[in-house]
DNA sequence: CGGCCCCGCGTTTTT
DNA sequence: CGCGGGGCCG
């Protein structure tokens, strides 16, 4: 076994699997089983004797860092779970909490979302009298954003001459202002935005250095996935980390740095070796998941690009088909021909419907594609921009468990205030507010305050009405202590009023789904409890607190996959990074689409762009398919434009051409190489055969280990009446079980389910069956 | 206070 | 075209 261990890597792969002490840049290019070495680097640590707990490693998404945790384990089994693993987010919230004191923080801090980061800052923008189109809530963020990831400080931020002078001509002169305020009212609210989680590390570090060395003694070795994508702040906490035992790993591919817009870095990975100036560099120039004319159609495309490692990819693999291009002349049509080859693909070679992905550079794209879909009977997904945690009725209840936890959140705090209506309107909520801000006050202290300090804006009704939402805040704060995060959440829902008021509209389409997604919402917390439970590491409830510190820094990107309900995967390019599909279809690639109009003017956005086209062609294993339109509907109008000169950087010999392009039927493509051509593809559509269900699902998933499946299980559920004592139930996830008794509103039962042991349920939401015999 | 309508606006989005 | 926010009216 022993020996074993490293059979099946190659050189490059072992190497950096070995190279356990010191710095280390492992540039990874794309299926380059970058993840493969990152678990067996971890796992060999562990057999060097390093413990679980000395090691951090650090990813962007939690679904990478599950895929790895579940990877170690299978190598070396339970002691995974001590590691430090997931995401930079994850990790130091979690660190934050214990060292929340020295930072002035309380530890059962709200963690806002960037909606609720938006409304902060449109409330402020409000408050100043600041006209709201020129500080749009968006641009002020992501001026905040740049200044946290760089450390900046609202002081710090209104002295820096540069900045000033930048606000300036942008017209935006009070933005330093905003921060500041911005600040102040989120750590009143004790609640800390996704750029705190990064940006109260390295204060820590900084005014804490016994903390920091700490943390240096504590983890040892420090891995870094993604490496590419590190914004300053993530780069310095790594540093600093780093600095006692130099023991720091980073793995990424700078061919595939996509998120400067959100702060990434590339020069983080660029400048590593000057960084760590005894760092080993590791390339791993192998691609095992795709052909050779897929990885050298790749090549080419980067080539084009001036800031980049020097490395050359290469496949193993077969020579493969070449590139298709399909030439159409609306966005409709585009859909349709894409759709139809599909179907080809899925009724000649019958490759499952799984193995297929769609790639577009907008959201708005696919709407044109879903329908060409629909119509032909192909199943598809799409990863949807709207996750189901935002969701309004979802964030809704999370607003309520929020301030069951901290009513000090005041963007929880305005969200429910007055849902379900209870006549506490806009006025009144501004006269409370400007006695908060009058007084530097929370709006829950504001309210608590009220019998004793009623401002004079604020009529006796509207106290009162407060102070009832107070008592309910109240109520439900004391009784979560007792109860674990689902039964306090099933509580709330019920004692907020929230449930009723969904059910109520739940008599069409839309409400009902409301009214679905909130008990999703509910069924996946009591999975969490569950699960939590049986690993056994909390030994009592997992409470409300524990629940929320989760599931803030949780997108359902996270959840499940669609390759195990067999459809075609639609999303954005961005979203694709780190998947592959057998069959691959980029759409789009036009000229102010693909590249973006917003990069045409500036080199490093349009090599950004380059990249991202990158990513696009290397999630390909077997057969890409690429498309444009010579014009599509914009905006509710039809424009036109020029196929993307991004196809012009692909190397001829490598394309096929559509046949219709190479006719010359298509003008204004004189970019594009003509090339050999083979039989028409583009046949038109038929009605197609309607075996297939064409189930599309979209949106709105469940979240993961949710009970999603419960509601489409066999036989009825039973109802509290057809229940009794003693008798036999199945239940979709603990199986068997036996009634023991149901309580007297009817709401729960108590069912034995052996040895998933016992367990309380809500009615509602279990579906129980009976036991056929 | 709350509902309805109209106007403005519109990349990408791991957390 | 489709959404969200603000304004206006009942």
């Amino acid at each position: 076994m022993e020996d074993d261990f490293l059979e099946g890597l190659n050189p490059a792969q072992r190497e950096a699997v070995l190279a356990t002490e010191g710095p280390c840049l492992v540039v990874a290019g794309a299926g380059s089983g970058k993840t493969r070495v990152l678990t067996y680097r971890i796992a060999q640590l562990m057999r060097q004797g390093v413990k679980p707990w000395q090691i951090m490693a650090l990813t962007f998404t939690n679904k990478a860092a599950k895929e790895m945790r579940e990877r170690i384990a299978n190598v070396v089994g339970d002691s995974a779970r001590s590691l430090w693993m997931g995401t930079f987010h994850s990790m130091f919230a979690k660190i934050l909490r214990q060292e929340a004191e020295l930072l002035g923080l309380n530890n059962n801090f709200s963690i806002y979302d960037t909606t609720d980061s938006q409304t902060l800052v449109r409330q402020i923008v409000k408050e100043l009298g600041l006209d709201p189109k020129v500080y749009k809530e968006n641009n002020v963020l992501s001026r905040i954003s740049m200044a946290k990831n760089n450390l900046v400080s609202p002081a710090a931020y209104a002295n820096d001459p540069a900045l000033v002078k930048e606000d300036m001509d942008r017209k935006q002169s009070e933005i330093y202002n905003i921060y500041s305020i911005y600040s102040a009212r989120c750590r009143q609210a004790s609640a800390l935005d996704f750029d705190d989680l990064l940006l109260y590390p390295n204060i820590l570090f900084r005014d804490h250095p016994e903390r920091l060395q700490h943390y240096q003694q504590k983890f040892r070795y420090i891995l870094v996935d993604e490496f590419q994508d590190t914004n300053h702040a993530q780069y310095r906490i790594v540093r600093q980390l780093s600095d006692a035992h130099h023991n720091v790993c980073a793995v990424g591919d700078d061919a595939q740095s996509i998120y400067s817009f959100r702060g990434a870095e590339i020069q983080n990975i660029l400048n590593f070796k000057k960084d760590y100036k005894e760092c080993k560099i590791i390339k791993l120039e192998r691609n095992y998941r795709s052909t050779k004319t897929i990885v050298n159609a790749a090549n080419s495309v980067i080539a084009k690009n001036e800031k980049q490692i020097k490395k050359v990819a290469f496949s193993e693999g077969d020579d493969g088909e070449r590139i298709k291009l399909i030439a159409a002349y609306t966005d409709h049509e585009e859909a349709f021909r894409v759709a139809s080859s599909i179907h080809d693909l899925s009724r000649r070679e019958h490759c499952k419907f799984a193995d297929i992905a769609i790639l577009y550079r907008t959201n708005a794209q696919s709407r044109a594609l879903e329908e060409a879909l629909r119509k032909s009977n192909i199943p598809y997904y799409i990863y949807s921009g709207l996750s189901f945690y935002q969701r309004k009725e979802v964030k809704d209840l999370l607003a309520y468990l929020r301030l069951a936890v901290n009513p000090n959140d005041d963007e929880a705090l305005r969200r429910v205030i007055n849902y379900p209506a209870r006549g506490i309107g806009d006025t009144s909520l501004q006269h409370l507010q400007e006695a908060a801000n009058a007084a530097s006050q929370t709006l829950w202290h504001t309210i608590e305050d009220l019998p004793v300090n009623p401002p004079t804006t604020l009529k006796s009704p509207a106290i009162k009405k407060m102070l009832e939402f107070a008592e309910l805040i109240r109520a439900q704060q004391r009784e979560t202590l007792k109860l674990d995060a689902y039964e306090a959440a099933y509580k709330i829902a019920l004692a907020s009023g929230m449930l009723a008021e969904l059910r109520s509209e739940s008599n069409n389409n839309e409400g009902l789904t409301r009214l679905q997604n909130v008990e999703e919402l509910l069924n996946s917390i009591k999975a969490y409890v569950d699960q939590r439970r049986s690993e056994g590491d909390i030994d009592d409830t997992v409470g409300l607190t524990e629940y929320l510190s989760n599931v803030a820094l949780i997108t359902d990107m996270d959840s499940d996959d669609p390759k195990k309900s067999d459809c075609v995967s639609m999303m954005t390019v961005h979203s694709s990074k780190g998947l592959e599909f057998d069959y691959v279809y980029i759409v789009g690639l036009e000229e102010n689409l693909f590249p973006s109009p917003r990069s045409l003017t500036d080199t490093s956005a349009l090599e950004e762009e380059r990249r991202l086209f990158y990513v696009a062609v290397t999630r390909a294993a077997r057969r890409l398919t690429i498309s444009f339109a010579q014009s599509r509907m914009q905006w509710g109008e039809m424009r036109s434009n020029q196929p993307s000169r991004f196809l012009k950087d692909i190397d001829p010999q490598y394309i096929e051409m559509d046949a219709r392009m190479a006719d010359g039927l298509h003008r204004g493509n004189q970019q594009v190489h003509s090339a050999r051509h083979q039989a028409p593809s583009g046949r038109p559509l038929r009605s197609l055969s309607s075996n297939m269900r064409g189930a599309s699902q979209q949106g709105n998933r469940p979240p993961a280990n949710s009970y999603s499946s419960a509601r489409y299980a066999a036989g009825p559920a039973l109802t509290a009446k057809q229940l009794h004592a003693n008798m036999a139930v199945l239940h979709d996830r603990f199986g068997q079980g036996r009634v023991l008794s149901v309580s007297d509103d009817g709401q729960m039962a108590q069912v034995d389910f052996g040895s998933a042991g016992i367990k309380n349920l809500v009615l509602k939401f279990a579906n129980l069956r009976a036991a056929g015999q």
